[in-house]
Order: C-alpha cells, then sequence, then structure tokens
RNA sequence: GGUGGGUUCGUAUAACGGUUAGUACUCAAGAUUUUCAUUCUUGCAAUAGGGGUUCGAUUCCCCUACCCACUACCA
C-alpha cells in the first residue's frame, strides 16, 4: 500500500508539470550529428507538449574545455532551426544571470560552482556518500596491480574498506586531511547487494545489481567542481526538467542516477528518462567518427570547424545543405511516424514525433540519403529564392549579375534581349532565374547549377572527345550548319515555345536523322552531348552566341569549311 | 573479463501472434525524350543461428553468435 501510494504520488507529480527537457552539451569540441540528432529529438519532444527547450553548458571538465565550442554549439542549433527557450539569450550567449525569461541561470555549470558542494556534502552527511583521499596515482597503481592477477579494480563496498577514506580510516584521522589536503573526493556510497529497478521511455524496464557498480566520484577538491553526476542530477532538479533525453552512453550511469534522486529525496520528482542509440558509421562497425566522414566524404559536423593545430572538417552547411533537409534527415534516423511519410517541415516533426517510435537499435548513417533530402528540398524552393543563392556561386567563376538590362548599361554592358552579355559576362538577374527554373530538377546542390549550366553562361573551351568522336562527322554536321541557319534566319519570336515546334518540323520535314543533328548542334553549344533542349539553349543564349559557338566548333573540330 | 543495451533486404525502416514480409535510398533494366538529367514502370535483395511456448512466431521466452556502450578525480 505504501509503495503504491508512493507511486501514484510520482506519477501525479510529474503529469502536473510543464514539460521542460535539456540539451546538455559539453563544450570539448565541435557537435557531432549525433549530438544535433539528441538536441532535436529534445526540442521536438518539448514543443509537441507545449514545453520548454532549455540549453544547459557541462563544462565541469576544465582540462577539455575547447574555446569556441560553446559559440559553435550554439550556432549549429541555430542553423538547424533548434532554438531554446532557456539558457542561452537572442544574441546566441549562455546566460549567466537570472531574470523572468531564464530563472535558473547561470546556465554554464562552471558558474554555478558554490550550488555543488552543499549537495556533496548533504550526501556525506546523510550517509549516501564519503570523503576519499586516495590519489589518482595510488588508484592507478591499485588498478596495474589488480589487473596484473587477471583481476577487475573496482572502487566499491568490497575495495573501499581497504583504500583511504572516511570509511575505513577513523575520523580523528582524516578530518584533518580534509584541510591539509587538496585533492581529495566524495565519493558516492554505492549500496551493497540492491537491484535497482529503472524505466525507460524507450528500452522499458530495465534492471541491475548494485554490486556490479563503482562509488563514484560526485565532487574533486582539486578543482572544486562536481563530476557529471552530480551537477547533472542537482541540475536537472533545480531546473525542473521532466524528460531526460540523451544518448545511450549514458544508460549504465541511469542505476547511479536513481540512486541520487533517492539520496536526495527527490524521488517524487525525479524526471522520466529516454536513452537515444547512437549513429553509426556507414560500412564497416562502429560509431559514426569524423574519420569515416573524410574517407568517404561527407560531413559528420553541422558547421565546418577548425581545431586548434588548423585542421579543418566539413560542415553540412558550408557543404550546401539545406537545414531543413538535414534536419529532417536526422529526424528519420531512429525514429518513423509509422507510416510512409519521408519528408516533413520542423512544424509537421513536431506534431508527428513521439519516444514511442524512436528505434532502440543503433542507425546507421546514410549519406546517400542525406543527399537525396536535398534533393529534395531543393526542388521546393522557389526559383528566386535559388537564384539568390545562384548568384554568389556565378560570382565566384567571374559572372556579374545585374538586376535588369538597364543596370547593364550602367555596369558598361548591353545585354541581348534575352539579358545576357556574354563578352563582359554580364548577365541579368531575369536570365539566371530562368536557367535556374529549368536546371533545378537537375541538381542535388545550388553549387550543381554551375557544373550543369556554365556553358549558359560561358561558351564551351573544351569538347568532349568521345561525344564528338560520335556524332562530329561530315554527313551529320553539314547538316546540322543547315539547321543552325534555319534557326538564325527564323523570324517568328526567339522563345522556346515558339520555335520548337517549326525546328522540329523542319528537321523530320527534311528526313534528317534528328538525334545525331541535334547532338552536332549541342556539341557546339554545351560541349558535350548532355544538357537541355536545342531549342531551350539557343532562346537562352541568343542568335549572336548562338552563331559564334557553331563558328568556333567548326574551326575546331571540323574539318575548316 | 564484468555489466547493460541491441540484431528485418547493402542502408534507413514498416508489419494487434495470422501479410505473396511493405516502403524509401542505392544499384540494374525498360519506357519517354533531340542528348543528358528528370519522370514513369519493373527488377535485385531481409526476419543472425538454435531451441521452446502456440493451431500458427519477424513479433513472446531461453541459449549461442555477433555488434554497441559503459567499466576515469571525461562527459
Amino acid at each position: 500500500m505504501y509503495l503504491c501510494g508512493l507511486f501514484t504520488g510520482y506519477q501525479e507529480n510529474i503529469m502536473d508539470r510543464k514539460t521542460r527537457v535539456r540539451f546538455a552539451p559539453s563544450p570539448t569540441g565541435p557537435l557531432h550529428m549525433g549530438g544535433v540528432r539528441t538536441a532535436l529529438y529534445n526540442y521536438l519532444y518539448a514543443k509537441q507538449n507545449g514545453g520548454d527547450f532549455i540549453i544547459r553548458i557541462e563544462d565541469t571538465d576544465s582540462h577539455r574545455f575547447v574555446p569556441g565550442a560553446e559559440q559553435y554549439i550554439i550556432e549549429a542549433l541555430n542553423w538547424c532551426g533548434i532554438i531554446p527557450d532557456e539558457g542561452v539569450d537572442s544574441d546566441g550567449h549562455v546566460v549567466e544571470t537570472p531574470s523572468e525569461k531564464h530563472p535558473h541561470a547561470p546556465y554554464r555549470q562552471s558558474q554555478r560552482r558554490s550550488i555543488y558542494r552543499k549537495y556533496a556534502e548533504e550526501l556525506v552527511e546523510k550517509g549516501f556518500a564519503y570523503y576519499a583521499f586516495d590519489t589518482a596515482e595510488e588508484l592507478a597503481a591499485k588498478r596495474e596491480e589488480m589487473e596484473a592477477g587477471k583481476e577487475t579494480f573496482i572502487y566499491n563496498h568490497i575495495t573501499r574498506k581497504s583504500l583511504r577514506n572516511s570509511l575505513s580510516m577513523p575520523e580523528s584521522e582524516w578530518r584533518p586531511l580534509l584541510d591539509t589536503h587538496t585533492d581529495w573526493t566524495i565519493r558516492f556510497k554505492m549500496p551493497e547487494n540492491r537491484v535497482v529497478k529503472m524505466d525507460d521511455l524507450i528500452r522499458g524496464h530495465i534492471e541491475v545489481n548494485t554490486d556490479t557498480l563503482d562509488d563514484k566520484v560526485l565532487w574533486k577538491r582539486a578543482d572544486e567542481l562536481p563530476t557529471y553526476h552530480l551537477a547533472n542530477i542537482v541540475d536537472d532538479h533545480l531546473m525542473e526538467i521532466t524528460e531526460v533525453i540523451r544518448g545511450e552512453e549514458w544508460l549504465p550511469s541511469l542505476p547511479l542516477h536513481y540512486l541520487l534522486y533517492e539520496a536526495f529525496g527527490w524521488q517524487d520528482s525525479r524526471p522520466r528518462f529516454a536513452h537515444l542509440s547512437l549513429l553509426l558509421k556507414p560500412d564497416g562497425k562502429g560509431k559514426l567518427s569524423k574519420r569515416d566522414g573524410d574517407r568517404l566524404g561527407f560531413p559528420v559536423f553541422p558547421l565546418k570547424w577548425t581545431n586548434a593545430e588548423g585542421e579543418v572538417s566539413r560542415g553540412y552547411r558550408e557543404d550546401g545543405y539545406f537545414p531543413e533537409a538535414f534536419v529532417n534527415m536526422l529526424a528519420m534516423l531512429g525514429w518513423n511516424p509509422g507510416d510512409d511519410r519521408e519528408l516533413f517541415t520542423m512544424t509537421e516533426l513536431i506534431e508527428a514525433f513521439s519516444l514511442e517510435r524512436v528505434i532502440k537499435s543503433g542507425a546507421r548513417f546514410n549519406p546517400d540519403k542525406a543527399k537525396w533530402y536535398n534533393k529534395e528540398y531543393l526542388r521546393t524552393k522557389s526559383d528566386e529564392e535559388l537564384t539568390e543563392l545562384f548568384i554568389p556561386v556565378l560570382e565566384n567563376h567571374g559572372i556579374q549579375v545585374v538586376g535588369c538590362a538597364k543596370c547593364a548599361l550602367t555596369a558598361g554592358a548591353e545585354v541581348t534581349a534575352q539579358g545576357a552579355d556574354f563578352k563582359n559576362r554580364i548577365f541579368t538577374k531575369d536570365y539566371v532565374r530562368r536557367i535556374v527554373s529549368l536546371i533545378k530538377e537537375r541538381a542535388v546542390f545550388v553549387a550543381d547549377f554551375w557544373d550543369i549550366a556554365s556553358y549558359l553562361f560561358t561558351a564551351p573551351e573544351s569538347y568532349a572527345e568521345k561525344d564528338a568522336a560520335k556524332f562530329w562527322k561530315e554527313e551529320n554536321y553539314s547538316l546540322a550548319l543547315k539547321v543552325a541557319d534555319f534557326i538564325l534566319d527564323f523570324k517568328g519570336e526567339f522563345t522556346k515555345a515558339a520555335l520548337e515546334g517549326p525546328l522540329e518540323e523542319y528537321i523530320r520535314g527534311n528526313d534528317w536523322p534528328m538525334g545525331k543533328v541535334m547532338n552536332c548542334l549541342r556539341l557546339a553549344l554545351v560541349g558535350a552531348s548532355s544538357g537541355l533542349g536545342i531549342a531551350d539553349i539557343v532562346t537562352l543564349i541568343g542568335k549572336d552566341e548562338f552563331s559564334r559557338r557553331i563558328d568556333r566548333i567548326t574551326g575546331t573540330l571540323g574539318s575548316g569549311k
């Protein structure tokens, strides 16, 4: 009866509370895409439940701090559209002083130092923890010694008696050490032979015997900082976190965390836990690492990162991925909506997400699928938007884009009716937009536009040998030149719609081989036997440029007629 | 080694204990097209192995194998 009452008390308590989840990264380097996924799932869960998504920086390891990592993490999440409700201000800085919107500041654990010591000592007073005076060297030696005898050293109820701590020594002996020594720790006194019963939102019921666990360090005197375990429980409690959604690597520490909540007397408000599986490398075995990205040619980080040694790691953003595509791809790696839908906006993800449908097993990352997502998102973008994105790419290739024909004049060029000045490499935005609308279905990234359509901005500099050998034959190009003349003499409106029909009629009417003739022209215009329809190309580049390209190829490849 | 978690086509995944085991990516073939690409159609391809429970197991239980994590005064 008593236990039953406790249980319902816990349930009611949790049910009444506003959903509050946190993403608590350690600023030890750039945020891995697996980390982004964890943040995303937290965010989706919070928003679905009308709750808060909180950022907390877990920088309790002073030795592993990496400058810039914190800012990187915030910027990466921001790029993904994962916007925190609490912990980070609108300028992207971690909040350091409490306010109405950020009542639990500071959100950086190194700035919450003073909070943790009293909690650690409370545990000692209650008998759930103790002071340990063994130096790191002593423990390492002990560990080595036991491993030599093929035994595993665990700091637990068996070994702690023979080690230097407040449990094995008389108080008169250890008490003074608290002042004279500066490298003692507070360790959790792991109970003997107790089965901890836990529930995970994704994995279900789990039981672990405490005899397999060790007395974890909770607080370090040397730097006056807690370890992850203590800081995490204290902060989650203080920040009123309702669900902890984190990586699988934390599952083994869950019993400790349960026991800590119990020791503090917080078991009734303990958050619920969900442990996410890891992201695995595309091939072979093991988890996804930066090396796999380098080896297989894809980013593992959301944003580009340069480390202290100057090594650069590519990012999804810099590689040309749309954040929506990246987020969508990540969401589907380990979760599915239960039906065949694959394309989701953030809003749709918030609606459809559920922890129940998160997959337990590790998910291999598939770079091909990531590209497919980008391709799908690329074609949903408007021509205007894509044009704006394409312009910087063009500029990198020495192409100038102007707003209109008049603007071209002020830029010292005169564009054709189509909006092109090939000599000065100046084109109107409208010209670019027409091209974008024609080629966007062929691309995965905006940067691909150049590879696909450079011939619409500059004449080909070389001609694909294989294609030339196949199509540039006397019987073909003599006919192609006649077709070129037909196009040049075309009196109707010079648009694809007007030209296409008559052009085809002309060739078929003469009973000429359509494929061969067209590819001859294409070779002259594109430099290869690929690309848009001839009518598209010529009406885009205009008669002058068309004629120039025909002349060039006859001199280059032809018999010099 | 110990503890915990996991295992459906190559990959991501679907399937109240009853399906010809579905879908997407990749790959291949075909159709369309003036080429390429797109698009469309088709195809290849999976329940790790062994025991149970059951009329019936991808689904529940056990064992084995394999994979992953943890086993730090790191998170």
